[in-house]
RNA sequence: GCCGCAGUGGCGGAAUUGGCAGACGCCCAGGACUUAAAAUCCUGUGAUGGCAACAUCGUACCGGUUCGAUCCCGGUUUGCGGCACCA
């Protein structure tokens, strides 16, 4: 009989679809299992083959956890507002929820014919009125507690296309459309106060299982750091407030250093004499980005300010101010002091300047570079700190700050505020009406969801606001709390927006009363077990968490963290090795592949071809050795012989295999997972037969990783019922055991020979055994044992002199 | 530049609380089957030397700790992800 893929796979699928076999049950007795993937942007391109690599690993768990009696809730929706729709609706001129609805029907067809056994009853869509509905709900309770608030921020501005970029669209600081220059343009945009609860983010980590790299990564990104605000007076009389990690070195600063952006420099401006080289600064670091800015590599660039001094607050010494880029307006206080003696980029400025650098901190050599060291240095040239060591300065120093009240300890984070606003057309509109007389009003409650209206044009107009800013009839309202004329507001939401929640719509997709009933979100949440990429970890991971948390402060859900477990898969590569795309032409479709070789094919070779957190290349050749094992798989029904149960030739190994299935899929080691059954399938083909329970063993195995052929010969072997609603094999440590093992004998850390021995042999009869082999019996004869090195189950080692 | 991760045969990868490096698969070579080819099956396959048993070397590079290091420590280097309006 021929292995007909495309037949069994298409069988299969339908019989799960119409009989919704894998539909969450609202049972809320049964235990339960919420694995969640991250819902994809539905993009013209369709799926491309990295796509089913975290679908199908969390497939496999899934189907595995039904399998031993949870009720599983896998689902899948669409995060589908966006640029790229957007950019592709003003390019051919059809409306983007058209594109959005066209591209979800390909996506989905392209996910079921990889037979991934989602919950299609629960599928959400961020476009659809039903769901940004919540999503202009939860903005409104932001912005109730405050938590929303404008701000004026700098976006990107092609002044050649007159429309606002995405970082993305700018490269190398030109537009990437029409290479036009850009230039930063200051815009009052929509802030949520995400830095509000920086510490929290970082304090609840302990009590979430995230693989390491993923926590340490979100706590660097926080960048929480203790120091102190310190006050320098000016000889304008205005205070400049800076934060330093290194207060203990106040007596070495001998400079300031101010953003270009800074907001005293405009109240100075009638003071300052070089005021047109000063604007000229400014101007070229508007230019720049964040990232450019603080590249320590290029040479360090500033200006002088003429006409206002700092004075030092612990020396009462005057010293000069600069503006420069590598100092951000975003972090701390937009000011630092300078230490050039003790601070890299500082030494760097000082040197290029010809300023002062005194050592303040003994140890090193300021004359070839700064002395950073914090553990070893005793403090010098510092009055009342000389001689104490940088912690116990910093608190002495602090204690002075405060006492003189010219500072005080604090605490800053690199976070900064969310910028929520985009001058578009494709995003949630945000329900706020702009009163002169009332000021920023929310929308009423009962008029959610405010719908995106329809628009001649989807660009940006060309003063730089967003589409939505074109319709009067849609802008003009008037104010909900005095009646007076005002306006709507125009701008939209991020993409992020309706991806910070989704997955608590999910436990209850069509409720229209609230985001989710209580029972269900008790139930369910929270998501056991969340995977997805790498590139998510600072942005998405950590926006949605604020968002749970802050529902969690008013009361909307009832867990503090809305992710159990947090694991990160690998990006598949092209077969030349870098990221798949469409310029490089190295994008592999899975269509194609599940055209010639099967979805079951596929999701093996997915899933064997390294190890799942790592990147991986695409090898078309590879495929062939999971195609091979799938040909195996299905002759396996030719050498049935027996009834019964295990034979005793392949008890040991059955056992082995699966104790080392069920641990490697939930330690997402699905590669070595796939090789044991290899290696399994080889012993039964060098027995040349399997026994009917052996081979009903091996499909249910087999059933999470390759469902389709795995139910189609659990049907024609005839147990009846279905492979996938089974329950899980169960296995009995004592089997796995062998009864002698194998160890190395080392003589000095060498090996010189191997032996068998019994497996629970002591330390006494195994290192006689050693003695007794001939090679080490040679080897150690007349000469004096040092020591005598037993690790049970692995070797001997004896040392000798 | 900053933060995070990684570097193992011709290739994808396995093995780490410090204990036999290279499981499993791909490629390749030889053999079986076939008129022949494909498919399939069997055998071999890190490098060097040797008829062989075996020996020596070998986990990006340099150094350290240890009876023993792919694993721990210090340094270097290369690649990947992120850097806040791509998703």
């Amino acid at each position: 009989m021929k292995y007909d893929f495309k037949a069994i796979e298409k069988k299969w699928q339908d019989i799960w679809d119409e009989k919704k076999i894998f539909a969450a049950s609202n049972d809320y007795s049964k235990p339960k299992f919420y694995p969640l993937v991250e819902f994809p942007y539905p993009s013209a391109q369709g799926l491309h083959v990295g796509h089913p690599r975290p679908y199908t690993a969390m497939d496999i768990v899934a189907r595995k956890r039904r399998m031993q009696g949870y009720n599983v809730l896998l689902p899948m929706g669409w995060d589908a507002f966006g640029l790229p729709t957007e950019n592709y609706a003003i390019k051919m001129g059809i409306h983007p929820a058209v594109v959005t609805r066209e591209n979800i029907e390909k996506f989905r067809a392209q996910i079921k014919a990889l037979g991934l056994n989602f919950d299609w009853g629960r599928e959400v869509d961020t476009t659809d009125p039903a769901y940004y509905k919540w999503t202009q709900w939860i903005f409104l309770q932001l912005f109730k507690k405050g938590l929303a608030y404008k701000k004026e921020m700098a976006v990107n501005w092609c002044t050649s296309c007159k429309v606002v970029l995405a970082n993305e669209e700018v490269v190398g600081g030109v537009c990437e459309r029409c290479s036009g220059e850009v230039v930063r343009k200051v815009k009052s945009q929509w802030m949520l106060g995400i830095t509000q609860y920086a510490q929290r983010l970082i304090d609840d980590l302990d009590g979430v299982d995230y693989v390491e790299r993923v926590k340490t990564q979100q706590i660097n990104w926080i960048g929480r750091s203790e120091g102190a605000n310190a006050d320098f007076g000016t000889t304008e009389g205005d205070v400049i407030t800076v934060f330093t990690t290194r207060p203990d070195t106040l007596f070495g600063a001998t400079y300031m250093v101010l953003a270009p952006e800074h907001p005293l420099l405009e109240k100075w401006a009638g003071k300052l004499t070089n005021a047109a080289e000063i604007k000229a600064y400014q101007d070229a670091a508007a230019r720049k980005s964040d990232f450019e800015r603080t590249e320590v590599a290029k040479d360090k660039t500033g200006v002088c300010l003429d006409g206002v001094t700092a004075i030092n607050p612990v020396t009462e010494k005057e010293i000069p101010i600069y503006i420069s880029d590598y100092v951000l307006a975003s972090y701390g206080t937009g000011a630092i002091m300078a230490v050039p003696g003790h601070d890299s980029r500082d030494w760097e400025f000082a040197r290029k300047f010809g300023l002062p650098i005194i050592e303040v901190v003994s140890g090193g050599d300021i004359e070839k570079e700064a002395f950073v060291d914090i553990e070893t240095g005793t403090m010098v040239n510092s009055g009342f700190l000389d001689g104490l060591s940088v912690a116990e300065a910093k608190k002495q120093i602090s204690a002075w700050l405060e006492d003189n009240d010219k500072g005080k300890s604090t605490v800053s984070y690199k976070l900064r505020d969310w910028v929520f606003s985009r001058q578009r057309y494709w995003g949630e509109p945000i329900p706020i009406i702009h009163c002169e007389k009332c000021g920023f009003v929310p929308l009423d409650e009962s008029e959610l969801p405010l719908m995106l209206p329809e628009v001649q044009s989807y660009q940006t107009t060309d003063d730089g606001q967003s589409p939505l800013s074109a319709l009067t009839d849609w802008v003009n309202v008037p104010c909900p709390v005095c009646g007076a004329p005002a306006k709507r507001e125009t701008d939209t939401m991020p993409q992020w927006a309706g991806s910070s929640w989704y997955f608590l719509r999910y436990c209850d997709p069509d409720n229209s009363d609230e985001i989710a009933s209580k029972e269900a979100l008790e139930y369910w949440m929270p998501v056991d077990w969340y995977n997805g990429g790498m590139e998510h970890t600072t942005l998405h991971l950590l926006y949605s968490r604020f968002w749970h948390k802050f529902l969690f402060d008013i009361g909307v859900v009832s867990t503090k963290e809305p992710y159990s477990r947090r694991t990160s898969h690998g990006m598949i590569l092209g077969e030349d090795g870098v990221k798949m795309s469409k310029s490089r032409g190295n994008v592999v479709n899975p269509d194609e592949v599940v055209r010639q070789y099967g979805a079951d094919t596929l999701r093996l070779y997915e899933m064997f071809i390294g190890d799942f957190e790592k990147a991986a290349t695409w090898s078309g050749a590879s495929i062939r050795g999971c195609e091979r094992f799938l040909a195996r798989v299905w002759g396996l029904a030719d050498i049935v012989s027996g009834a019964g149960g295990l034979s005793p030739g392949l008890e040991g190994k059955f056992h082995k295999t699966i104790k080392k299935v069920t641990e490697d899929i939930e330690s997402l080691k699905f590669n070595t997972a796939i090789a044991a059954l290899m290696t399994l399938i080889n012993d039964i083909y060098e027995k040349k037969s399997i026994t009917k329970g052996e081979l009903r063993i091996f499909l249910l195995l087999l059933c999470p990783f390759t469902p389709h052929i795995a139910e189609e010969i659990w049907e024609r072997m005839g147990p009846g019922g279905m492979a996938a609603l089974q329950s899980w094999p169960g296995f009995d440590e004592e089997k796995c055991k062998d009864d002698t093992v194998e160890i190395a004998l080392q003589i000095s850390g060498k090996i010189r020979a191997r032996i068998d021995v019994p497996t629970d042999a002591d330390r006494e009869a195994v290192i006689a055994l050693a003695k007794s082999a001939p090679e080490i019996a040679g080897a150690i004869d007349g000469k004096n044992i040092v020591k005598e090195i037993f690790v049970p189950g692995k070797l001997v080692n004896i040392v000798v002199s």
